[in-house]
DNA sequence: GTGAAAGCGCTAACAC
DNA sequence: GTGTTAGCGCTTTCAC
């Protein structure tokens, strides 16, 4: 059985293809009665509409591309974060009909910003939604300007270009982190700064000085130490701050895996947590529920951003929405295991 | 600036449209002058074929579809699994300037079947990729199967279907790593079956066997416990085999998750590994790197695997190689600490 | 409220 | 080797 087109719904109904297509596309001025005898025939034939010569004709891909920085398969945060950005984009996608084209890239790549230029050329998609640390890079944000092609930007940390969007509230979020641990009654509250690339991550640690002063405690640049995102950096930065002779009681970390580090040398050097060292994290990627104790953290609402970033796209390339401005999204603050009441 | 069309492209290198077709696609038959003269119009007018024409026209999509079990977000294992397949997939589609369309759906789901059959009928991929364990179920076998649409089965645990199959030597890996167990000295190799629902994992059990039998041992079915492929289950099995009067000085376990349970199992009840008990599992996935010591086991090269998968599908679709019969690749013993000599 | 005609930009089939 | 001609299945424009 081969394809049935438009031309075979509209000999079925007895209209003209025209009216065949205002149905199919949900357009204005069909009567009811002519509504329901194409959708019968549509059904009967199971029908569906081709793609390509849809978007040929209308000039329309019904794509959008999800652009991100290729996960290392074994770096789980960069695994559960792809996967969350895809959730959401799908979820827009399937309401609206369009599909989602993923492009992993390498962000260190000096190549990149051609590379998506000609993606973006090749494949025309109707948007192009571009994940952080991409969305913060100004290489890559004027490859794909020159294409024309709208773009929508998740979580860049600084507002450079006028483009739509969706980000977390990193800045107030620490600073509800940063008074949840005051208010457990920690009076040396330490900071684990993350990579400086990172521009989400270093807004939180203003966060974080928002918190102290909100909470009546004095910043002390004895109690922050400078991590880049790694486990690793982590545990380097806790091993500095645990030595210290006036210790922290509580270690809030800009992301997961370095509070993870943390929590590490903590066991190693016999340190409970939350017992005499509060560990606070941001993210919740996977490993936050895995590591013992479980991390108290910041979750960004990746899917509803990536959901968000979509929708505006599509919405953008059907009725022309405007797409400026900024959407932004609460983080929420998971309390778990790894905090509590400040030590005597 | 407009984009340029196949016309201009003619028209500034003094050609016919098919010409420009030829040269573009690297059909035979062009002088060299003149393919000269026509790369140089595209590369001077930055000409890109349009996607949705050329569908159109060739009834071919460039379209592959991924599909797999939508993974929660905090299995990391189903993260790093969905990202390692689609890596791979999109390193065939790259090469062969295809597009990758991903689609999670819920295996269980009474209306996956429909749901997959709409989703081909309207996209129209060139070839679909079926990811475990969607590539074992039937409804969903036959859902697609009815839409003509050539697909790839990725590690179906049985070959019921006579379509392409990439998968790994599952039977030859288990008994791979039991014959690596029994070399270490042990002699009561326990083993945690998985899910009864995933095929792949149940070979593992025969591999198991083989193992044992070609290192001498013989096989009981007190030394073997069943699981369903969670970490709480991989516990549960552990306290029952270590219970035993006569314990298992190794367990190997049919996926990292129950492994991981069983290391932890064995740290609660103070039972050293590797000292005591080795504990071997299979998969390598993140968290195998994670737990404390380092569980040795097997991994699937699930990129390759996919990239295969993607690669015959194109193949299929353009050159009309046949698509019948089984990859299979080896996987790869990762020695790491869980495992060691066994004790006296 | 409905329809006819003209493309969208390409490939396929065949002629030269 | 190269060009001509017809579509592919839809949307768009405009007429009624």
């Amino acid at each position: 059985m081969s394809r049935s087109t438009i031309f075979d719904v509209a000999s079925l109904a007895g209209v003209s293809i025209k009216t065949v297509s205002r149905v199919v596309n949900g357009e204005p001025n069909v009567s009811a009665g002519t509504t329901e005898r194409v959708e019968k025939a549509v059904k009967e034939l199971n029908y569906r509409p081709d793609r390509s010569a849809r978007s040929l004709a209308s000039h329309r891909s019904n794509l959008i591309a999800l652009i991100y920085d290729d996960p290392s398969v074994y770096e789980i945060p960069s695994a559960g974060y792809v996967i969350r950005l895809q959730q959401g984009a799908l979820r827009a996608c399937r309401k609206t009909n369009c599909e989602l084209l993923i492009h992993p890239c390498n962000y260190q790549d000096e190549h990149v910003g051609t590379e998506l230029k000609t993606l973006i050329e090749t494949v025309r998609p109707d948007g192009v939604i571009l994940a952080a640390p991409l969305s913060n890079m100004r290489n890559i944000l004027r490859a794909i300007s020159v294409t024309g092609t709208p773009f929508v930007r998740v979580s860049p940390g600084k507002k450079v270009f006028k483009e739509f969007t969706v980000s977390m509230n990193d800045r107030e979020s620490s600073a509800e982190m940063t008074r949840y641990l005051a208010s457990l009654g920690h009076k040396r509250i330490a900071f684990v700064t993350g990579h400086p690339k990172h521009d989400a991550v270093q807004i939180r640690f203003a966060g974080y000085q928002d918190g102290l002063r909100e909470s009546g405690l004095k910043f002390s640049e004895r109690l922050v130490e400078a991590g880049d995102n790694s486990i690793r950096s982590g545990e380097a930065c806790a091993e500095k701050l645990l030595a210290r002779k006036q210790r922290p009681t509580a270690i809030f970390a800009a992301n997961d895996d370095m509070a993870a580090g943390v929590i590490r040398v903590a066991d190693r050097l016999g340190i409970d947590v939350p017992g005499e060292l509060s560990v606070a994290g941001c993210d919740d990627v996977a490993l936050a529920q895995q590591i013992y104790p479980a991390l108290t953290t910041l979750r960004q609402p990746l899917a509803a951003m990536a959901e968000r970033a979509a929708m505006a796209l599509i919405d953008h390339s059907r009725v022309a929405t405007p797409l400026r401005g900024a959407d932004t999204f609460a983080a929420k603050l998971l309390v778990r295991e790894s905090t509590g009441p400040a030590p005597d």
